[in-house]
DNA sequence: GCATGATAAATGAC
DNA sequence: GTCATTTATCATGC
């Protein structure tokens, strides 16, 4: 259950014995990540208080406003609900800490 | 911009500590003994959170990080990846 | 001054 | 859609 498909043929390496770690070889091509502007993550931020969930028009609109592409505007809405996610665990981690402390 | 203020104070990059030799020993010693696959599974990670008294994201995080970094020093010293394995195999001995 | 841990974009599996 | 990742970047430790 490898994250990325490990076709080590490609890239000629069958032969190659001083380094046979298949998983230290990245396949695709990503592109380079970019951190965005302070008034870009601020306004994903706004309306991500309204709703977690952007619908396509409203992705469309923060995309030409932003100057994103809606693909980064969708990823990036999943990104921060799973940001959310975490802070809420760790909270509730922090909160179930206190309660044991609490009652010794 | 007051979220963006609140955020920074959030951000556990602020306070951010080195792990104890123990723990760092520990999950060396992982790593280097399974680098065919480094990738712990969920039961491994949790493991290992409590052998080193961290969350099971902070071994993530360790693991990820470990990951690229090892793979970018590929070609260079590593003596830590042979002092790694010199130790497995001492352990292997009869 | 880099080493190190955590976070922010970006990808792919499912 | 979630979610475990990769990768660059950030912030800190020393």
């Amino acid at each position: 259950s490898t994250p990325y498909p490990s076709s080590a043929s490609l890239t000629g390496m069958t032969t190659m014995s001083s380094n046979p770690l298949e998983w230290t070889g990245q396949v695709t091509v990503r592109k380079k990540r970019k951190p965005y502007s302070k008034f870009q993550t601020l306004e994903l931020e706004k309306e991500f208080l309204f709703n977690a969930y952007v619908s396509k028009q409203k992705r469309w609109e923060l995309a030409r406003n932003l100057n994103l592409t809606e693909r980064q505007v969708k990823i990036w809405f999943q990104n921060r609900r799973m940001k959310n996610k975490k802070n809420s665990q760790r909270q509730a981690a922090q909160q179930a800490q206190n309660n044991n402390n609490s009652s010794s | 911009a007051v979220m963006i203020l609140r955020s920074r104070f959030l951000d556990a990059r602020r306070k951010r500590r080195n792990f104890s030799k123990q723990a760092s020993e520990i999950l060396n010693e992982y790593f280097y003994s399974h680098l065919s696959n480094p990738y712990p599974s969920e039961e491994a990670k949790e493991e290992l959170a409590r052998k080193c008294s961290i969350t099971v994201s902070q071994v993530s995080n360790w693991f990820g990080n470990k990951r690229i970094r090892y793979k970018k020093n590929i070609g260079k010293a590593q003596e830590e990846a042979n002092l790694y394995a010199a130790k497995k195999a001492a352990a292997g001995q009869s």
